[in-house]
DNA sequence: GGTTTTGAGTTGCAACTAGAAACTGAAATC
DNA sequence: GATTTCAGTTTCTAGTTGCAACTCAAAACC
């Protein structure tokens, strides 16, 4: 549970990445940037919800988990629950924003299996309907055509062209 | 739990992040799961090659920039080159497979955009050919249509249904 | 009702890692 | 030849990780 902010063990008392150029990449760092903060991720994904099955599955040590934990949980990325049947027992679970990761989780595991693995790995995700495996995640444009590192230019908001469907001051979602 | 004895002033004398069946997560952690490797690979991304650059442009240490850059040059994300008109600078570059890491960190940056910044951040990144910005990065079936983390499940290598677009032992990518 | 077990943490300690600043050594510049 | 610059090392301090042992409350057992 959470550490009080003046006499803290194993707190972050380390300088945010600094935020260059106001880019949302150390934001994402600062929740999810730590040593086991995917690994535990991944395993909620997997629906592991306890602690020991965090500590079992992981192999991460006790302190640590339990740091980590918290800090997903104070980053909203999981949230916690008192089970019902037993009062001892608390679930994490993943918030939509924990959910909202998958993409990235995804994108470097397919990245990992290609790169270092070389071996597509076995629990392999699939889409429910046709239990067919998902595609790579790939960069696509704004008409959904696949784009590879040739084609992007970084360009100031000032100078991105409007969405055509888009109507009057209509807010651009993201990138 | 293995240490190395050998004297490494700086090494990864540290237990690879355990590999639960056979994923690529964890492999891809040992070679981007460091406190700095994004953001250098960010600055990479940026058209940043040399050592005082990053330095500045990071505002990291400069021996745990050392220690990173030639991390990142084992694992093949960078390579070194040494500039031909001045034998002393030598230049970070891209490899094609640290290329191939742009979509997972820009999972991760939209995610932080999204999530945490609230804003759309600054350099938009944008399609070459139209000036707009790209879209989301999401997961998508073999057919293309978006899919979210209610429709997915894992299955068994042996239960994954063939692409009917596929010959025989064709080989599948990822996922 | 009392003892034991279990879940989820804390605490203490030793080993390891990050960071700031000073130092090195070779190549370029004056 | 003296100075500056680039890319590292070294040193030393402060912060982190991991293991093992301890706590503490809520079930389970007897």
């Amino acid at each position: 549970m959470g550490y009080r902010e003046d006499e803290d063990p194993m707190g972050k008392l380390r300088e945010p990445l600094r935020e260059i150029a106001q880019c949302g990449l150390p934001s994402a760092l600062e929740a999810m940037g730590e040593r086991w903060s995917f690994m535990i991720l991944r395993a909620a994904f997997n629906k592991v919800r306890h602690f020991e099955e965090f500590l079992e599955q992981l192999g991460i040590a006790r302190n640590i988990l339990s740091n980590r934990l918290s800090r997903l949980v104070e980053n909203g990325i999981l949230k916690r629950e008192h089970c019902a049947d037993d009062r001892r027992r608390i679930e994490y679970r993943l918030t939509e924003k924990g959910f909202d990761l998958l993409p990235a989780m995804l994108a470097l595991r397919q990245w990992g299996e290609k790169w270092e693995l070389g071996t597509p790995a076995n629990p392999v995700l699939c889409d429910d309907r046709d239990h067919r495996a998902i595609g790579p995640i790939v960069i696509r444009a704004a008409d959904g055509r696949p784009l590879d590192h040739h084609e992007l230019t970084w360009l100031d908001r000032a100078d991105v062209a409007a969405d055509p469907n888009a109507s009057g001051a209509k807010v651009r979602k993201i990138a």
